[in-house]
DNA sequence: CGGATTCTGGATATGTAATATCCAGGATAT
DNA sequence: ATATCCTGGATATTACATATCCAGAATCCG
């Protein structure tokens, strides 16, 4: 899986503690010791995905286009990731003795449609937190955390 | 996913419709027109990984080190991809702010922990899933197809 | 208006992993 | 003995992830 994912989970979180104002992707990489610019291709697919919204210019930048508890951990790895699955049908079968070009073996396969059948209970769970669900463990085991990143991010430099 | 897993669980498969003798990793590339040195090395992972048994010199080859009920998907896909999960943990947070060299982040951090979750759920439902099961719904669903397989491989010249 | 800031998207370079092949060595059946 | 076949390492090739750069458009501020 994409490293992208990771930078993106982590600073859409960081965004619910910086509420109403846009945060730049140098900031937001900062923040992490991130490459800016590999960053902001990854803010870039977020944004395209509705999940961020940017704003151009000077005081601009990146913020949540929604509720956190409105943005599920699958809505960010398909944004980044791609919608791919991690399982991928070659469609085996069709060059094996009895294979039929006609065939979507994707759908008739039963190796793969096993596999399919793991890859959904993996997206169910990540479709079932929110960013709003690791925002709140967070403050719950870390309190110091919100108050913390927002004080980092006042007190940036440039 | 390494696309090795897609050849290992189908090899597998036909590897119990053909019990007792071992098959060469040449004919079962042959089956799907697979690369033989290729496809060689991922049986040599299942063998390794004591899936299969392996037989050298002349009759040799492979076959099912166990019974099918007792080779669940998650075995093979571990075997041939490796144990590593999808997602993994970089510990970004020990570069940002706080961060501290001597904490664990693979386990204290939860966005961690989070997608380590959903990777649970996803070798939860692999590994309820054997070989028995797929050979039993495809039997099921293509009655012909161990009758078929069998008079393939033996009629398969060299 | 004009300059500075920042996102946008494409082009491009670099590095790493997946894919694939080959070969020498050891084991085994006939 | 000889042919067959697995074993493991070395190597080549290709695809993708990672990373950077630049020109263009949008926006703020003086």
């Amino acid at each position: 899986m994409n490293e992208g994912v990771e930078w993106a989970l982590h600073s859409c979180v960081n965004l619910c503690w910086i509420p109403g104002e846009p945060v730049t992707a140098t900031r937001l990489a900062a923040f992490y010791e991130l490459p800016a610019a590999y960053l902001n291709k990854q803010l870039q697919a977020l944004s395209r995905a509705g999940i961020l919204s940017s704003t151009s210019g000077p005081k601009g930048g990146f913020q949540l286009a929604r509720r956190p508890d409105k943005i599920t951990l699958l809505d960010i790895v398909v944004a980044v990731d791609g919608p791919d699955e991690a399982f991928r049908c070659g469609e085996i079968l069709r060059a094996g003795p009895g294979g039929n070009p006609a065939t979507d073996y994707r759908k008739t396969c039963l190796v793969s449609q096993a596999m399919h059948k793991a890859e959904l209970n993996w997206r169910r769970e990540l479709a079932s937190q929110t960013v709003a669900d690791i925002v709140a463990s967070v403050e719950k085991t870390f309190p110091g955390t919100p108050e913390n990143t927002r004080t980092w991010f006042a007190n940036l430099k440039s």
